[in-house]
DNA sequence: GTTGATTTTGAGCGACTGCTCAAGTTAAAA
DNA sequence: TTTTAACTTGAGCAGTCGCTCAAAATCAAC
């Protein structure tokens, strides 16, 4: 009974999610997203509510996406420490210019909601908080595996993983830098072996 | 001859700034302006052209003033690496909660404007470049002063020191890790040591 | 074919945006 | 004191914003 929804809302979730990674929140217009997504404005305020909705949905599919693609360099590595190199580096290198943009979503959000009450504030705090669990659980297995010695805990080497990979995606956020990435790649998981 | 200006620059930059840094340019209304700087649009559009001109005086007084602020923490130190060290500290923990944002603005800014060809984008590049070359000048003096060895160029350290202290400050904009940063600090001083 | 619940459509609302400019105010020069 | 160029004021313009909702379209059930 009744119509059917014509739209597919992972698709139409992925597309919004990669227009508001470029462009951000504030500067991204419902207009844009009605383009991109190809949805009437009633059918999107019935299936998310307002932009916020959309937004919230699509900082959460971002976050599952990352993880999904560790996950993917992870099983064709040897090592928990080879799969999460090859992710950094597809990001930094390979990635870098056909992504929406080369800064972190999760971070842009974070800097992007200044106001500490603001939902989505909250939300990119609890997003950040749930892949900083997925990574400690990485160098956990890291450490099983021998790759890593105990000096520092699990939770420490994912702090430390998650400061070197921000850093490095902001620096290399400018033209003409592009040649030091591998070294300073190389540097950043030499540094991890040695903690 | 005719009447005088009422407001002072200096001023009335800085408090721009401010509200631009926490809120971000998009964010920031020209009426959130009028209230902070106490400006009606007439005189701030002939003072400073438009909003994206006020930004961008804004943005290189920011600059600036980062500068400014370690030269003062190296005057006060006995060797470069310990003005930077309080400098760094100052930023990410004890001026943390007074800032209008723990994100550097420089920053927040290259991540703000997206499209490659727009003025503000080109702008926080610059102001990156002007700021590391002003950085890697004060490695040089710490290499000649036989504070660090000379593995790396003075340039090198700089961008490590860029990478650490941006990925520090990305992490620490959240609650409930304070007690973290000091010993993160210390690590990333004996890291730059040790490299 | 008819019904009727469900989804899609898009004109358009009220609020807000960046910004303009005619009128008013000020003070140095004449 | 008068003049006049420089500066300030704020009502308000044209455009865009997020969003609503009555009408049209759709399609499973009968």
């Amino acid at each position: 009974m009744a119509n059917k929804i014509k739209f597919e809302r992972e698709t139409v979730v992925r597309l919004a999610s990669q227009l508001f990674w470029q462009k951000g929140f504030h500067a991204t217009s419902t207009r844009d997203l009605q383009e991109v997504i190809n949805m009437r404005p009633g059918s999107i305020y019935s299936a998310f509510g307002s932009k916020e909705g959309l937004y919230s949905e699509s900082l959460k599919d971002y976050t599952l996406q990352m993880e999904s693609q560790i996950e993917g360099f992870l099983s064709s590595a040897d090592t928990v420490l080879g799969g999460l190199r090859a992710f950094v580096e597809n990001i930094v290198i390979e990635a870098k210019d056909c992504s929406p943009s080369a800064i972190c979503m999760l971070v842009k959000a974070n800097s992007e909601f200044a106001e500490k009450d603001a939902n989505l504030y909250e939300l990119s705090l609890n997003l950040a908080a749930q892949f900083e669990a997925y990574l400690t659980q990485l160098f956990e297995q890291a450490i099983n595996n021998g790759e890593l010695n105990s000096t520092l805990t699990a939770l420490e080497y994912a702090r430390f993983f998650q400061v070197q990979f921000t850093g490095l995606r902001g620096y290399f956020n400018r033209p003409g830098v592009e040649k030091l990435a591998q070294p300073m790649i190389d540097q950043m998981f030499l540094l991890i072996k040695k903690l």
